[in-house]
DNA sequence: TAGCAAAAATGACATATGTCAATTACGGCC
DNA sequence: GGCCGTAATTGACATATGTCATTTTTGCTA
C-alpha cells in the first residue's frame, strides 16, 4: 500500500497524467507491478512485442538502437519521473522501436498497454491530453532532425549548447551527457568533439570542461560556426526555460535524440 | 454541393479519417472552405499561428524550413490525398513548425482547428485513431533520425534506395525527388550524390539515371557502404510495400523528412 | 592518500565530402 | 525537330572530420 501511494504520487507528476483523475490513475495502477533492474540489465528489446510501458521511479534508463558498425545510438536518457515507451502503446503493430537498458540500478512501475488503452477509451480527456503530448514530441523530433542536418559538426554542437542554455536558463551550463554519448548524439567522434571544445576555449568563447561549461560569448559561438545570430531562441521558439528540479534534463532535446 | 461531395470522398480516403462516420466528416466540412494556390504561393508561414489544416486535392505542396545558410530544407513532399499540418492542430502553443508552399497549382480544402478539436472531443474513436497515427509518425521520425545519423553519405543513400525499393516493391525504382532535393534530404551536396551514383554504376550495382534506377545488386550496395546485409527490411521492419497508386510516395520516408 | 581504470585530450595522418568552375545532357516549348 | 534554360555531371582542389596510437586527466576505491 505504501508502494501504491508512492507510485500514485509519482504518476501524478508525469506530464501526461496531470489533470487525470485519481480514480483513473488507480485503475492504471491496479494492474501494475513493480520492476527492479540492476545496472546493465535490459528493460525490453528492440522489435519485441510492446506490452507494457513504464514509469521510472529511480535510477536511469537509456533507450538506444544499434548502428551498422555495432555501436549504440542513444535515443533517450531517461530519469526518475519519466515515462518509458508510453507513446509506443498506440502503435500498430505494437513493437518497441528501441532497446532499453538500465544504466544504474533502477526501479520502475510496469503498466500494461491494455490498461492505458482502456483508460483512453474511457476518458476522452486523457486521449486528448496524450494527443497533445505526442504532437509536441513530433515537433521536438522535427527540431531534432533540423539540428542533425546542420552541415558542420561545430554548428550542431553550438546549436546543442544553446539549447541546453535555454533549457537551464543560465550561461553556466551543466552537460547532462558524457562526452562520448554527446558525440554520438551530434554524430561526430569524441575526438572531434573534444577538439571543438578546445577550439572554443582558445577563442575564449567558453570556459570550463567536463560537464561544467560557461558560455562566455554566445553570439561569438554562433559566428564561429556561421549560425545566424538571432534574438534568443535556438532553432525554433521552443519551450521556455523550465527548471523543475525533478526534470532538469528530461523530455528535452538536451538528452534525447528522437522521442520514443 | 458537387464540391462538397467530392471533398467528402477525398476526406474519406485520408488515412486518418477512415472509419469515421459520414456524419462526423460532414461536420468537419461544414466549416471548410476551398483554397486554390498558384505554383509558388505560400500556404502558411513558419511560426505563424496554426488555425487550419488542409486536405490536398490536387497539385503538390512542400513543407520546409530554412537552413542557416538560407537554403530550404524540405520536410515533406505532399501529394493529392494527403493531409497537411493536421498533427500541428494538437500542439500547444499552436504554430506551424514549417513553411508550406505550392510547388504546382494546387487545390486544397481548409478545415479549422476548432472543428477538428471538437470532433475529437465528441468522438473518442477519432481521438484514438489520430493517436495511433501520430504514434506511427513518431516511429517513422525515429527511423528517419536513425538514417540521418548514418555516418557516411553512401550509407544514407543506400539506406534510402532500399527504402524506396521496399516501398515500390520492385528493383526498378522511380525516384520521387529531384536530385537536388534528394541531396538535401540526405544531407550531402548534389555533386557528392552524383558521384555516389556514378560509383555504384561503375561497380554495376545500379543502372539507369535521372529518376529511373534499377537496383542490380542490393547486397552489393549494402556491402559497398558497410551496411549489414540483412534479410530484407531496411533499418527497421517498417510497413510493407503498399502500392496504393494514389499514394505511391506519400506519407513515407521516401519523400518526407520528419512528419509535421 | 596512493593507485587504478575509465574518460578525455592530443598528435600525425588518411580520406570523405565540400567548393567552385566548367561542361554536358536533358526536357519543355515554339 | 531544333533551341534554350535548368539540372546533372565532371574535374581540380581545399578542408573538415575520421582513425589510430599515445598521453594526460579525472574520479573512485582501497
Amino acid at each position: 500500500m505504501n508502494l501504491h501511494i508512492e507510485s500514485l504520487t509519482c504518476l501524478k507528476k508525469a506530464f501526461l497524467f496531470q489533470n487525470v483523475s485519481r480514480e483513473h490513475l488507480e485503475k492504471l495502477l491496479s494492474g501494475a507491478r513493480q520492476t527492479n533492474l540492476k545496472a546493465g540489465r535490459a528493460l525490453f528489446e528492440y522489435e519485441q512485442k510492446a506490452t507494457h510501458f513504464y514509469l521510472l521511479k529511480a535510477g536511469a534508463i537509456h533507450t538506444f538502437r544499434l548502428s551498422p558498425d555495432g555501436d549504440e545510438k542513444v535515443f533517450q536518457v531517461l530519469r526518475p519521473g519519466d515515462l518509458v515507451a508510453e507513446a509506443v502503446m498506440f502503435m500498430e503493430p505494437c513493437v518497441y522501436p528501441v532497446y532499453a537498458r538500465a544504466e544504474k540500478d533502477s526501479a520502475l512501475i510496469a503498466m500494461s498497454r491494455a490498461s492505458l488503452l482502456s483508460l483512453c477509451r474511457e476518458s476522452n480527456d486523457v486521449s486528448l491530453k496524450i494527443l497533445s503530448a505526442l504532437s509536441l514530441r513530433l515537433y521536438q523530433n522535427m527540431n531534432q532532425i533540423d539540428q542533425l542536418t546542420l552541415s558542420s559538426a561545430g554548428q550542431r554542437l553550438v546549436s546543442y549548447l544553446l539549447e541546453v542554455k535555454r533549457h537551464q536558463g543560465a550561461d553556466n551550463i551543466k552537460l547532462p551527457l558524457s562526452q562520448a554519448v554527446l558525440a554520438a548524439r551530434l554524430n561526430v567522434t569524441p575526438e572531434t568533439l573534444s577538439r571543438l571544445f578546445q577550439g572554443f576555449r582558445k577563442k575564449a568563447l567558453i570556459e570550463g570542461r567536463r560537464g561544467h561549461i560557461v558560455l562566455k560569448d554566445t553570439d561569438g559561438l554562433r559566428r564561429a560556426v556561421n549560425l545566424p545570430v538571432m534574438n534568443d531562441a535556438g532553432l525554433a521558439g521552443a519551450a521556455p526555460a523550465q527548471t523543475d528540479p525533478q526534470h532538469e534534463y528530461s523530455e528535452c532535446g538536451c538528452c534525447n535524440l528522437g522521442e520514443v
